[in-house]
RNA sequence: GCUCCCUUCGUCUAGAGGCCCAGGACAUAGCCCUCUCAAGGCUGUAACACGGGUUCGAAUCCCGUAGGGAGCGCCA
């Protein structure tokens, strides 16, 4: 039999982290299984759902890859199949119209919560009423009263539920459209929806979705609950940290892989593999050995892991992101060398790739900004006097290479009888305008001859004003 | 309140009765490497929520307790 999951989320917010890691889980296993993954938007609720929420949903996960291979449904579009089915159970007896008012049920729920009773519906219209007057009825879900509904969870195990705690729920409004559970039920039946993977706020939901599912004759899915995430301080994920919109993510230098690999790892594990590519992610992933507790997102593991990816990646692959993040601060450059030069020298100093293009401002611009605090240090004195031999060994120089380079500033240091730094920091600070830097050498293969030289000149004549 | 779920280092986790006086990773502290910053290597601090059972033996099984979460909507 072929898998068949599904994502199904609902544009009344954000795609935060909570649902990228259900949307992972989902897509990996159908991966896995050599399925079928389906991308399904809940917009039944047209008071909440916006475009915009539906737009990042949809780039959101494109930027991630986590490529659908049906849809987006919408299920605004299928109501009338929606519809069909409720006349349909209507007719069978396993539905029926409720002509309570809001305010009836709203007095009963308080009564109720009064006695310290669970609230739920009484049944007033289960077994027949008359139409009133002045009041359009609600459609309801006819659920067994008696026996229990059990739910073999993947994540969760064995879970039951007695039919005497559900009550009837709602299957249509007054105003005739559909709601939530009923339309859940109708669609992963209707898609031959076979693994139902959802987070685990949806796990007291399932017994009355497989009471409707066993009324409509339906193959009943296998159900896996995965667990909430939480913020990086235990409570529940919140605007400040985390519960952002994905594509934040992109924004800030992430790449899509790693978010995936911290997603993962985040309530399943793989022996002690922290890192993983999507193959290797696709290859150990089972939605069984998910954990059942929820787990609190850490953004500084998140940055070890995105630097550890960017460490791995070809750098050719990364270029398009550097790029991107250097056209955010207004450079840009289409020298695939040097992007793949700066890519190698920088990856190791920076966490994102946001990082990298501010790191690497240097390069690209015509002057740069000497940090005074630096100037002080490695400018001043002797330094400056260094740097005017350096300039003269760097402009004999025969061919212009990292080595070369090395191996000149090397001669220069020990004809001073001075350490590599000695020798090395001032160059860098007029060149790159601060202390820190990729290796010098590198720095300055990079940079080029004639750049590095005009730096330096320029350092030379503004420290000669000092 | 009722029903359901959850509980190993600060955090993510390994662990499916003896291999565990609990392993790995992030973070953190120290050391090494070193032209800066990193990256990397080594070392350290740090956890089985609590209480009862079962068993020769429990982080692992059972029962309670405590704490956390979810659901109980003409929201999804």
């Amino acid at each position: 039999m072929t898998v068949v999951t599904r994502f199904a989320p609902s544009p009344t917010g954000m795609l935060h982290l909570g649902g990228v890691r259900t949307a992972l889980y989902s897509w990996l296993y159908a991966r896995r299984m050599r399925g079928r993954f389906i991308l399904r938007v809940e917009d039944t609720d047209r008071e909440r759902s916006t475009e915009e929420a539906v737009r990042v949903i949809l780039d959101g996960m494109a930027w991630l890859g986590l490529t659908p291979d049906e849809g987006p449904y919408f299920q605004t579009q299928r109501f009338d199949r929606y519809r069909a089915v409720i006349a349909q159970m209507l007719a069978a007896g396993q539905a029926y119209h409720c002509y309570c008012t809001k305010e009836e049920l709203d007095a009963v729920r308080a009564e109720q919560t009064a006695r310290k009773e669970k609230p739920r519906y009484p049944g007033t219209c289960r077994n027949g009423r008359a139409p009133r007057p002045g009041v359009q009825p609600v459609v309801r879900f006819r659920n067994p009263t008696d026996g229990a509904v059990v739910v073999q969870d993947l994540v969760h195990g064995t879970v039951s539920f007695q039919n005497a705690e559900l009550d009837d729920l709602i299957i249509a409004r007054s105003d005739g459209t559909p709601t939530y559970n009923f339309c859940v039920v109708v669609d992963d039946m209707d898609m031959g929806v076979t693994h139902v993977i959802r987070g685990d706020d949806h796990l007291n939901n399932t017994p009355r979705q497989m009471n409707m599912l066993l009324a409509l004759g339906a193959t009943l899915p296998t159900y896996a609950h995965v667990p909430m995430i939480l913020g990086p301080d235990g409570a529940k994920l919140s605007k400040r940290h985390g519960a952002v919109s994905v594509l934040q993510y992109e924004e800030e230098g992430y790449l899509p892989d790693a978010l995936l690999n911290y997603l993962v790892r985040l309530g399943w594990a793989h022996g002690d593999q922290e890192v993983f590519t999507r193959e290797e992610m696709i290859a150990a992933f089972d939605i069984k050995d998910v954990n059942k507790a929820a787990s609190a997102f850490n953004p500084e593991k998140l940055l070890w892991l995105n630097q550890q990816h960017m460490m791995r990646a070809e750098p050719a692959t990364l270029v398009p992101h550097l790029r991107a993040q250097l056209r955010r601060i207004g450079l840009d450059s289409d020298d695939q060398a040097l992007l793949e030069g700066i890519i190698l020298a920088q990856r190791e100093r920076a966490k994102t790739m946001k990082e990298m293009a501010l790191n690497s401002r240097f390069f690209f611009v015509d002057h740069v900004q000497i940090d005074p605090k630096a100037a002080a240090k490695h400018l001043a004195g002797t330094g400056k006097e260094t740097l005017v031999r350096v300039r003269a060994q760097l402009a004999a120089l025969g061919e212009w290479t990292s080595g070369s380079i090395h191996a000149a500033l090397e001669d220069l240091a020990a004809t001073l009888g001075a350490g590599l730094g000695k020798v090395a920091q001032p160059v860098r600070v007029a060149v790159t305008g601060t202390a820190v830097s990729p290796p010098i050498d590198v720095t300055l293969a990079l940079l080029g001859r004639g750049r590095t030289l005009a730096r330096i000149d320029a350092a030379l004549g503004a420290a000669a004003g000092t």
